[in-house]
DNA sequence: TCTGGGGTCCTGCTACGA
DNA sequence: TCTGTCGTAGCAGGACCC
């Protein structure tokens, strides 16, 4: 970047910011009464999960994504709190126009965090550190929440500079972090040798494992292996990866304008679900959220993919691709439940998913297919497929009708919501007791509630 | 009675056409 | 016509991220 920029060999400076307890801290800003207090937000439910906590539950070892129940166990004078997501959403906005005000180059991760690129930008508003420090001030003023900011040359640097930056919590209580951390040209493996190698990104519990057997717990051990090893070990492109990484190379850019490749939903039950008709109205509704989303996001997708979990955990997946993208409900309805109907559910499910992937603009021309009927042959070449695929390819056809048939009604649809809101329009397997049921994002999407 | 939901990326395998 | 090779696409599973 910096060379494209014009900026000569200038080393690259890249921002990490990441705002602290992000979830806890919003929940505790909208309700002062929380201020000092150990505060939970995830699933409440049995099958919930901690999706952010405020620091003084972690001091009892309590973290994101662990289950609800050990949270309660560990911390259970905790103030539990199911959360509320578009909330969130709308801090992420405000947090993300401070970010660009400093400069274009965002990348944003998830909601509460963002790599920021800004090499180009230390005329204008001078070093890194001087960046970072105002930047924190900022938020500070603004938002009335802290972030942690960390700097580097690469993104793996400034992320690790970031975490180092934050609060600590011990059951000694929460001790504030440095704010900012900034490693300084040269001083990249001196930072990085003494890390765990768990720090490092793109290693987690499984490579963590596998690298343990190995001797090498610290990146500096890291380092001493040869890189064929790990590539013999853990594949080419990861093997050579953490190698760089652990050399201290990390060529990633930051990239302002990231695509989305996939749209999905997916649902964990309160209990196990066996009923093939309650899944395929659950899976009906999922079909409609993913058809809003694309349509919304101008987008259409030609392979959709069904997602299982089973009681003891199993998870398996099932994708089928079509000739041409889809974005109505009807047509992803289609493909979900023959993918569905191949599948054994004795076993009861826990959780379904649905998604669709392959994405194109939608405003794009898309190409008819000229063969709505089957005439396919099966992998052996032979006229007569067998029966799994066969059923597929014929879903496809239909799905594809679906579309045709469906995509000016939906098109309506989606006109009348926009106009009267969600609720006014569906179809007839939305409506229950309490009207027309539009399925949306749910504020606190960290499992079921217990009643479900 | 531990394990959510949004994703991305990679690997191994199979099928298939050139 | 048959066989081997290679590149690509689709699919399933797994690891990882927040």
């Amino acid at each position: 970047v910096g060379r494209d920029a014009g900026l000569g060999d200038r080393a690259p400076a890249i921002l990490h910011v990441d705002m602290d307890a992000f979830f806890a801290a919003v929940e505790v800003l909208d309700d002062p009464t929380l201020v000092g207090r150990p505060v939970i937000v995830g699933g409440t439910g049995r099958r919930g999960v901690v999706a952010s906590c405020t620091y003084e539950a972690r001091a009892y070892g309590v973290h994101s994504a662990m289950p609800t129940a050990q949270a309660r166990r560990l911390c259970p004078h905790a103030v539990f709190v199911g959360g509320h997501f578009s909330r969130y959403e709308a801090v992420s906005r405000q947090l993300r126009s401070e970010l660009l005000a400093v400069t274009p180059l965002v990348e944003p991760v998830g909601l509460d965090e963002a790599f920021l690129d800004v090499t180009g930008a230390v005329q204008l508003h001078g070093a890194p550190r001087r960046i970072a420090d105002d930047l924190r001030e900022r938020i500070q003023d603004r938002l009335s929440l802290t972030c942690s900011v960390g700097v580097g040359t690469s993104k793996t640097v400034a992320k690790l500079a970031s975490r180092a930056a934050k609060p600590v919590a011990s059951r000694d209580g929460v001790r504030p972090g440095a704010g900012v951390v900034v490693v300084e040209v040269g001083d990249e493996l001196a930072f990085l040798r003494p890390l765990p190698i768990r720090a490092l990104w793109g290693i987690g519990p499984a490579t963590a494992d596998g690298l343990a057997r190995l001797g090498v717990r610290t990146v500096a051990d890291l380092a001493a292996v040869p890189e064929a090893t790990l590539v013999r070990r853990f594949g080419q492109a990861q093997g050579a990866t953490i190698a760089a990484l652990a050399r201290g190379e990390d060529p990633r850019a930051v990239i302002a304008d990231r695509r989305a490749k996939s749209v999905g939903n997916e649902e964990t039950f309160g209990r196990d679900l066996f009923e093939r008709a309650e899944l395929g109205a659950r899976l009906g509704r999922m079909a409609e959220a993913i058809g809003a989303h694309l349509r919304g996001s101008r987008l259409c997708g030609r392979t959709v993919t069904l997602k299982v979990r089973f009681g003891d955990f199993t998870t398996l997946t099932r994708a089928h691709s079509l000739p041409v993208p889809i974005d109505t409900a009807a047509a992803l309805n289609a493909v979900g439940a023959a993918l569905l109907d191949s599948i054994d559910l004795d076993q009861g499910v826990r959780l379904l998913g649905l998604s669709v992937s392959g994405l194109s603009d939608a405003a794009l021309p898309r190409q008819q297919s000229f063969d709505l009927e089957s005439t396919s042959t099966n992998a052996a070449g032979s006229p007569e497929p067998d029966g799994q695929r066969h059923r597929l390819e014929e879903v496809g056809h239909r799905a594809q009708r679906l579309q045709a048939s469906w995509e000016d009604v939906t098109a309506a649809v989606d006109a009348i919501r926009l106009r009267f809101g969600r609720q006014s329009v569906g179809t007839a397997a939305m409506v229950d007791a309490r009207g027309v049921q539009v399925p949306q994002r749910r504020e606190s999407p960290w499992g079921p509630a217990d009643d479900r």
